[in-house]
DNA sequence: TCTATGTATGTAATATAATAACATGTCAAG
DNA sequence: CTTGACATGTTATTATATTACATACATAGA
C-alpha cells in the first residue's frame, strides 16, 4: 500500500523517504482544480513545468526547466520557462527561492500559508515549512516601524538531519 | 546641534530624516576599528565601497559600486566590486538584500544582531530591524524538523510609512 | 459561422548579475 | 632583502532575467 499523500504536505516529509510520485499525482490534481476556479489555464507548458518541479525536493533554476521543455518540442528560450514559472508562482502552485535563483513546487497548494524554506546546502533539498509564528513576529517588528508588508521571503541555508547525521 | 548618531542605528530612523552624515562617519570609524580587531584590512577599495553604501539607506547592485569605483581610479572590472563587497560582508559591515540583487551598509556593525530587511518599493529604502523574536521562530520551526540552520535571509517588501501616506 | 478580442506561445536580441582564471602588485614577518 | 600571504587588476566567460515583437489559439459576441 502507498503511503498517504499527507506525508509530502507535512514539512518533514521533505527530508524523509515518502512516495513522491503519489504526493506529486495529487498536487497535480489540485492544480488543476485550482486553477480553473480562478479563472486560469494550466495549459501544458505550465502543466509540464510543474510536473517538472514536483518531481522532487529540489530547487531547479529557469534554465535547468527549460533544457526540460525544450527536450520536450516546447520552446528553448528563456520567456517560455521564466513565463511558466511566473505562471505557477502567481498562482501560488510554486515559489521562488531566492537565495537559489531557483524555484520549488509548492506541496500544498490552495491552503493559506506564509512559507518559510529550509535549504540543505549539502543535498540541495528544500523543506517548506509552514510558520505562521515567523511570519507574526515579522509583522509586529513591520508595525513597529509603520511599514507594511506586501510579500516577503524567509529563507534559511543549514543542515537538513540526514545530511548533519552523514557529516 | 546634529542629531545623534543612535538616530541612525535605530530602525526606524531609515524611513525619517536624520543626520544621515553623522551616522556614517559613526559607523566608518567603528569599521576601522572592527576590521583592524579581526585583524582584516580596510584598505582604501574596501574602505570607499562602505563608504558608498553608507550614502544612504538604499541597496545599491554591484555594478552600480563599480562604476562609482571606477569613476575614482579604481579597477573597473566586476570582480573589483564583488570582491570588496564580499569582504564587507564577510566582516558584518554590510549586509546582501537577495531580493535586490543588491547590497546595503550594516548601520550597527559589531553588534550582534539577526537582521531582518524591509524593502519599501516605491521609494528603494531599506531598513533593517533586529529581529530577535523572528529569528527564534524559526529556529523553532526548523528545530521541529531535525534542521540545522547556518545562515537565514529575512526580507520584506511592501511601504514605508512616508509612501503609504503618500498613496 | 465569422470575426474581434484577450490571452498564450515562440523567437531574437539584449540587459543584468556573478564568477573563473590568471597576472601583477604590496606589505610585513623572518 | 626575500619570501609568502594577501590584495588588486584584467580578460573572458557563465549565469540569470527581461524587452520587444511576431504568431497562434481560444472564446465570446455579431
Amino acid at each position: 500500500m502507498t503511503q498517504s499523500c499527507s506525508g509530502c504536505a507535512a514539512p518533514e516529509a521533505a527530508f524523509a523517504a515518502h512516495d513522491h510520485a503519489h504526493c506529486a499525482q495529487d498536487v497535480l490534481e489540485r492544480a488543476d482544480a485550482l486553477t480553473t476556479a480562478m479563472g486560469a489555464r494550466l495549459t501544458p507548458v505550465r502543466r509540464r513545468t510543474l510536473e517538472i518541479l514536483l518531481e522532487d525536493h529540489r530547487a531547479m533554476g529557469a534554465y535547468d526547466v527549460l533544457q526540460r521543455l525544450a527536450a520536450e518540442g516546447f520552446g528553448n528560450q528563456p520567456p517560455v520557462a521564466y513565463r511558466a514559472l511566473d505562471f505557477l508562482v502567481d498562482q501560488g502552485l510554486a515559489h521562488r527561492i531566492r537565495r537559489l535563483n531557483a524555484f520549488t513546487a509548492c506541496m500544498h497548494p490552495g491552503e493559506a500559508h506564509a512559507p518559510v524554506f529550509l535549504i540543505c546546502r549539502a543535498c540541495n533539498m528544500v523543506a517548506e515549512t509552514p510558520a505562521t509564528p515567523v511570519r507574526a513576529a515579522l509583522e509586529t517588528a513591520a508595525t513597529a516601524l509603520g511599514f507594511t508588508i506586501e510579500r516577503s521571503n524567509i529563507e534559511a541555508l543549514g543542515l537538513c538531519p540526514a545530511c548533519r547525521a552523514a557529516a
